[in-house]
DNA sequence: ATGGTTTTTACTGCGTC
DNA sequence: GACGCGGTAAAAACCAT
């Protein structure tokens, strides 16, 4: 026991989780917009705000790192008795264990010999005392897979409430008839994060599930149909507040990239059929020189999941037919 | 399945720090 | 020389038919 009290010290965890999701950033201090030096720390929507002017600093984070959840069931259902609503995302609202899958951590790292035994005790634990229906051992599957991944991609509780909400309502229509259970979860949380306006992309996705992209994106259409909900259109709008703040460029540039946009939108064949990524990067990529803040194709293509290749086709389409003019205030004054 | 479109992959050359 | 950037051709992925 007082192992997991060591485990669950929360300066282990924030360095699990950081190093585990890859995010090296460290926590600013004061927000480059306004200068305020006060910050909100959102645990509601895993944001830094500025509190000034409201600026997000960082989206990253806040959930715990799915590594060290075979250590906090216990924890997790005292916190769920004491009042976190979390009644959706687990399959039997708190009383699930939450033990990983794999016998890896949040790092694709090996456990050591006295965690896996740990692990190994709590799995039995686990099957001994799990409900024995075939649904709600597949929702128990299912929820543990929509929480991993949500952890891992830095989704809200929120969000991971709507994914598991998704799940459900597919079950329980008997609309479920395919056999990957992961697949579904994945689909769920792309759903859901797609129907909430912050979407992922398939790929981003893929990357932390064991199914690949093709079969998610066939779940979700499968998911989409069958639970007949209309999905807003993803626009390049939707991607650019998470670029942006990932790149740490300031809220101009984001400004800048919204007109950008827009105005693209007038242009006929300028963003239709396109990646939106895609448009969403390359729209940061010139607004960000019109502003004077340099930023590389590469650190654009790194966030935004795109080629540069794509970035400079389609910024080069922006400049000639918005007839941009790409030259820094500091180029201008040198001419 | 097929054909057209878009994106990615891989490689090259150029200028700059 | 490493790096950012631009360009290209061919492969791959995607989408509507």
């Amino acid at each position: 026991m007082e192992g997991t009290n060591g485990i669950m010290s929360t300066n282990t965890l924030d360095e699990g989780r950081r190093e585990g999701i890859g995010i090296e950033t460290a926590p600013k201090t004061s927000c480059p917009e306004c200068g305020a030096l006060e910050v909100i720390r959102d645990n509601e929507k895993g944001e830094v705000i500025c509190a000034g002017c409201g600026l997000v600093l960082s989206d990253h984070r806040i959930d715990t790192g799915p590594e060290w959840r075979a250590f906090t069931s216990a924890e997790r259902d005292s916190r769920s008795r004491t009042g976190a609503p979390a009644a959706f995302a687990m399959h039997d609202k708190g009383l699930s264990t939450m033990i990983d899958w794999r016998d890896k951590d949040g790092k694709g790292g090996s456990f050591s010999a006295a965690q896996r035994a740990q692990i190994f005790r709590l799995r039995k634990w686990q099957i001994r005392t799990r409900v024995h229906s075939s649904l709600d051992r597949n929702l128990a599957q299912a929820m543990t897979e929509i929480d991993r991944l949500s952890s891992q991609l830095g989704l809200s509780p929120s969000l991971k409430e709507h994914a598991a909400r998704l799940y459900r309502k597919l079950i329980a229509g008997r609309l479920w008839r395919s056999r990957s259970i992961d697949a579904t979860a994945a689909a769920a949380v792309y759903a859901a994060c797609r129907h909430r306006g912050s979407p992922r992309s398939v790929e981003e996705i893929a990357e932390h599930s064991r199914e690949g992209k093709k079969k998610i994106s066939a779940h979700y259409r499968m998911l989409v149909t069958k639970l007949k909900i209309r999905m807003p259109i993803s626009s390049p709008e939707m991607y650019v507040p998470r670029f942006i703040s990932e790149l740490d460029l300031p809220t101009e540039v984001q400004r800048t990239t919204m007109e950008i946009l827009a105005r693209a939108k007038e242009v006929r064949g300028l963003v239709t059929g396109r990646d939106p990524r895609g448009l969403a990067a390359a729209a940061i990529y010139v607004a960000a020189i019109m502003n004077d803040c340099r930023v590389t194709q590469r650190d654009i293509s790194g966030v935004s999941g795109v080629t540069e290749v794509t970035i400079r086709n389609r910024y080069k389409e922006l400049v000639s037919k918005l007839e941009l003019t790409m030259q820094t205030p500091a180029l201008l004054a040198a001419a």
